[in-house]
DNA sequence: GCCAACGTTGGC
DNA sequence: GCCAACGTTGGC
């Protein structure tokens, strides 16, 4: 079992959200190697730590799991939608997709400023200079590290 | 709101 | 294939 880290805004969507539906198609990602992550890495059970960007505490937030394997995000195919691709086709779909379930609340969030407070933590690619990618790969070693902070 | 760091686009 | 311009992300 892998283990990855999901980025997303809680204006947009929280782990609260995530809570009250139970389970969610992580659409709308138009970025080539987070959809590799999610199309090529991505296993139905594998770990995600759930995380609030762009937000007063950005942080790890919660524990969630990969519910499907990748299939083709509805979104591209809708005109109507902001992530709509007018270059992707039904035959030959560009952007893919997995659902996500929602596994626990954490007890506080673990934020950012604590995450690079931790020395083991310096390979971790969040904290890596210029990272802007919404879903990152963590090791086992980061994920019990991570968590223990709990 | 600012700005650094990227990724993408498109002219050539 | 290069690279400038532009758009986006995301912390602060």
């Amino acid at each position: 079992m892998r283990h990855w880290l999901m980025k997303s805004e809680p204006d947009a969507f929280s782990i609260d959200d995530l809570a009250r539906v139970g389970t969610e198609p992580w659409s709308g990602v138009r970025n080539y190697q987070a959809r590799n992550f999610m199309r090529d890495g991505m296993r139905p059970g594998d770990g995600v730590l759930f995380y609030h960007s762009s937000c007063a505490e950005p942080g790890v937030v919660g524990i969630a799991a990969v519910a499907s394997d990748a299939y083709p995000d509805p979104t591209q195919f809708d005109r109507k939608s902001h992530y709509f691709d007018p270059a992707s086709t039904q035959e030959t779909p560009r952007w893919q997709l997995v659902d996500i379930a929602f596994k626990r609340k954490l007890a506080r969030t673990i934020t950012l400023t604590e995450l690079k407070e931790q020395p083991r933590l310096e390979e971790f690619a969040l904290l890596r200079r210029g990272n802007r990618l919404s879903i990152l790969p963590v090791t086992q070693a980061q994920w019990d590290r991570i968590l223990s902070l709990e």
